[in-house]
DNA sequence: TGTTATTATTACGAATTAGTAATAATATGG
DNA sequence: CCATATTATTACTAATTCGTAATAATAACA
């Protein structure tokens, strides 16, 4: 077997190790992956639609859905109907989801940023132009 | 909120607009990206132990088990216990299982490989570096 | 050689993910 | 305006994932 697609499998290597460290940053923080990256998407943006979130999430809709019963649950963030559509729901963080996503993104960051910092500055900036290049082709040919 | 976790937020997004991409490839195959990354692995290596696998596909045990499972019910391996050490069981693909695999792998070759292609040769070794090296570091923190 | 520890694997159940259909609101084209 | 298409979201269900405990075989060592 040619194996030329050794790009991807190493790709997946990388992400499946980092992946694996995020749940470790997470672990006891009462909130996983899917939950933490929709908290730092709205904490990022200050509100967006649940077609935004997905959009910046990358899951199915339905695993959205699941994801914010789950944050609303735990009273982390509302949605509101925009007026204008309401086929539109804006959602937003509360004092208290904002406070604790601060709390955990502290000690995430260092977690997380003790790995990144294998690398120097210029081969993270490297790093990004190339992800983001194959990305990019990958969500073209959707 | 400093933004200096960009890395790992370039990182998500690349792998699952490329996670979507394999799914896509795979869709109508029968068989899953876990279950299409285990007959890889034992497609190349040509037999693998149950605890093998599962460091090259980096999934958890029960998970494994199931994926393994799976790939039994359709006949594309087999499992032998080690006389050695009954501990242990090799897994080997069928003859079915290898040529359905090599069926399935001949187009998602192509499919991959035309997203890969946006880099180049040069860029494309910088990725494997630049992966292998945070993979490498996040794995060490173990 | 008999505990005790370690390793490999499976069983089980709960949580999550995801595909698809349904619903509801809005836009569009006659 | 009305019928139809499109868009946003949720409901429903099945499949998958995963943590943890159980089992089974082997190793270690007093």
């Amino acid at each position: 077997m040619k194996n030329e697609l050794k790009s991807l499998i190493i790709l997946f290597k990388a992400y499946h190790s980092i992946e694996k460290a995020v749940k470790h940053s997470l672990a006891h923080t009462g909130i996983n992956v899917n939950e933490f990256t929709a908290m730092e998407a709205l904490y990022v943006k200050g509100s967006l639609t649940t077609q935004e979130l997905i959009d910046t999430v990358l899951i199915p809709n339905s695993s959205m859905t699941y994801v914010l019963e789950r944050l609303n649950e735990k009273a982390y963030l509302v949605k509101n109907k925009k007026e204008s559509d309401k086929r539109i729901q804006i959602i937003v963080l509360t004092a208290l989801g904002t406070r604790v996503f601060e709390e955990i993104y502290e000690k995430h960051f260092s977690y997380m940023r003790s790995i990144f910092d294998v690398l120097d500055k210029e081969e993270e900036q490297q790093l990004h132009y190339l992800l983001k290049k194959i990305g990019k082709k990958s969500g073209d040919k959707e």
